[in-house]
DNA sequence: GCCAACGTTGGC
DNA sequence: GCCAACGTTGGC
């Protein structure tokens, strides 16, 4: 059994819609880059489980888990020419993109955002923290999972006084239309 | 909003 | 097959 990493943008899909969907269930459609195809086809298996991590958001966090319940199988929204996802090089007979489906399994009682990630020694290999990481479809470690998993569930570091700084003002996000 | 980093495209 | 241009991602 393998563990996972899958990002998402909150405004897209979040945890909480994950929740609210039918059977907790969804299919994770969309993913357009070939390593990340790779995996989901390649070596996704049911009984996986992967970190839900939500990328543009306030703040980027790792906010779940979920569980693989189906093995990869082509991703047909790449068949619907006015869906976001379209890819006229993919077809039923030669299939090109590829989805798993995942359940929800747990919504973290804390969640971890990226910024802590990146102080915490055990998730240093973690292919999310490195400069310019676009993969939204990643492996993770027994290790990295467990450690995640923790985090979540212990009460959130104090900052150090060295470590804290006035916050900047933030705006409020801006709404976003769906991702393509 | 900015912009660095990345993957893809297309001219040659 | 090179590589510059382009579009996208995503942290900040």
């Amino acid at each position: 059994m393998r563990h996972w990493l899958l990002k998402n943008e909150p405004e897209c899909f979040s945890i909480a819609d994950l929740e609210a969907a039918p059977q907790r269930t969804t299919f994770w459609d969309g993913v357009r880059n070939y390593q990340a195809r790779n995996f989901l086809r390649d070596d996704f298996q049911p009984g996986d489980l992967a970190i839900y991590y939500h990328s543009n958001a306030e703040p980027s966090a790792a906010v779940g888990v979920v569980k693989i319940v189906r093995a990869g199988y082509p991703d047909h929204t790449a068949q619907n020419p006015k869906g976001d996802h379209y890819d006229p090089k993919h077809t039923a007979l030669n299939p090109i993109w590829y989805m798993v489906d995942v359940r929800h399994v747990e919504t973290f009682p804390r969640i971890v955002p990226l910024e802590e990630m990146r102080k915490v020694p055990e998730l240093k290999g973690m292919e999310l923290l490195k400069t310019g990481s676009r993969l939204s479809v990643m492996p993770i470690t027994k290790a990295e999972f467990d450690k995640l998993v923790k985090l979540a569930h212990s009460p959130a570091p104090t900052p150090t006084a060295a470590a804290k700084k006035p916050q900047p003002k933030k705006k409020p996000a801006a709404a976003k239309s769906k991702r393509s």
